[in-house]
DNA sequence: TTAATATGGTTTATATCATAAACTAGTTTA
DNA sequence: TAAACTAGTTTATGATATAAACCATATTAA
């Protein structure tokens, strides 16, 4: 049977990665909106990307306030295409 | 945000149901077979899925030994219909 | 000026889940 | 009659997902 990738079978990490590879940097707070994820599930889940090497996290100051930006790696972007072909073919399409 | 079925977001359920979309009875052992998956986890999928209407068991003997069959049904079609379009929507295809 | 509320997150406690190992119940083979 | 096989089920455990609680600082209101 085809082995789906498990950091990329979860629904929040996948919806995350879903966004990212149709943009360019995106901020945490863009993500949660989208995402519709509190702000701790969505910040566990980012740094398991991360941790992966699926995205590149950056932090900075926007004004006075903390900003955390994402965007999708060559890794990610390679991991997402191989995640949809395999389950394209578990569910026969 | 589109709300996965967390019923069928699962591998091994998927697999099965998925399966299980294209044909008539399916015994343990095909799908053992089928699925690559160890008896004792398809065993608590298949039931998991039973539990939830998805699929009807049926359990007899064929020859001396015990034979279980599953069936999808048609709340389990539906659930799965539903899963693809809102999986597709999720990842913008 | 200080108390309350908001911003932008992170950490962590808990509950749930997935899985393989161990088990059950019987059958066949030697 | 003992060993090995069939066809599963139960369960112990480890991993995972998630929201609640927390943190550091900033802004606003009194």
């Amino acid at each position: 049977m085809v082995k789906l990738n498990p950091i990329l079978h979860q629904e929040l990490r996948l919806a995350v990665i879903s966004f990212l590879v149709n943009t360019e940097w995106v901020d945490f707070k863009k993500l949660v909106e989208v995402t519709g994820a509190t702000k701790g599930n969505l910040s566990v889940q980012i740094s398991k990307l991360q941790k992966e090497g699926y995205l590149e996290v950056k932090k900075s100051f926007k004004g006075n306030y903390p900003l955390t930006e994402c965007i999708i790696t060559e890794k990610g972007r390679t991991a997402f295409d191989t995640y949809v072909k395999d389950l394209k073919r578990l569910l026969n399409m």
